[in-house]
DNA sequence: TCGTATATGTGATAATATAACATTTCAACC
DNA sequence: GGTTGAAATGTTATATTATCACATATACGA
């Protein structure tokens, strides 16, 4: 396989973008004096191995097969934590969670959804720039969050059969 | 009262804006054929009059007290018809619906919403520019539909006590 | 006017998310 | 080591958002 990519819609070597991934946030979490308890990490390690937008209730689903206790608000809790400290975003347009790609540096994700196999890539996105940016400013408007999401066709889905 | 603003927070002539917004609906579903029955009308008001975000739920009520029938369906129906045709955005981030304030022009809807006073602004934005638009390029992927919004606070509420 | 597509009425249920409160764990301090 | 207060977890219940399924009604073209 070959190097991990930041778009996400390439192969990459999954098996140490796994490892490094839980190691970046461990140290982040040492560092930071936070919490990784084992649920969060239990959660975010599940997000990162599905490398895709997982429900709160696909995750819940699955802390039930391994034995967790599991009503809804330990896994609404843990993701909380997740997407409060960065390590997960959410998707708004999906309902859904997922593992961050750019788990080191703080950022607004931009993410384009594929409709038709739901593969996500996380692109960056740049709230005080362009044209949205300067609407804000003529508004007057502080932004303090942003939510970036478009919806299309990814490149290996363009190639076969449409729509 | 002054002329209507295409950004949203400023005051403007509402009554007007409600009659021209219906008017412009009754126009184009003419023009297109397409059947502006009374509940999508009724439902299209409603969102226009307020001039804020409204839950499909908040729209129910409304209709309830109005003596319709109100299933949640017939509320969702209304909106799915409204939305697919350009009349009504919906926002993720809230799952909320709001009038379109530029119904003439197919667009991409930019929101500001804020956190204070649940007010909302509708600017444009411009998928295929930017910093998102190139990341998308680079990806191959071919965005359909794009969804911004942003967070923070509007010009009224950056001048009251923080936060 | 007949037939068909579209829209509506209605009951049920699915999917997503939070409230509330008891209990446990953890880490800081004595 | 024991105490304590804050944070995290366990658990029941419920709120909120959205869709399914199917019967009925309405509109519109042939």
């Amino acid at each position: 396989m070959d190097s991990t990519s930041a778009l996400g819609f390439q192969d990459h070597d999954h098996a140490s973008c796994i490892r490094s991934a839980l190691r970046r946030a461990d140290e982040h979490c040492a560092t930071q004096g936070l919490r990784l308890t084992p649920i969060r990490r239990r959660v975010l390690e599940l997000l990162v191995r599905q490398h895709r937008a997982l429900g709160a209730y696909d995750i819940l689903e699955m802390l039930r097969t391994e034995g967790h206790a599991a009503q809804p608000p330990v896994a609404y809790r843990a993701l909380d934590f997740l997407v409060s400290h960065g390590f997960v975003h959410k998707i708004e347009r999906l309902n859904a969670f997922i593992a961050c790609a750019h788990p080191d540096d703080s950022h607004t994700p931009a993410f384009l959804i594929c409709r038709k196999c739901d593969s996500v890539a996380e692109a960056q996105a740049h709230p005080d720039q362009g044209n949205f940016g300067r609407s804000a400013r003529d508004a007057g408007f502080r932004i303090e969050r942003a939510v970036y999401e478009a919806e299309g066709l990814c490149p290996g889905c363009q190639d076969e059969a449409l729509p």
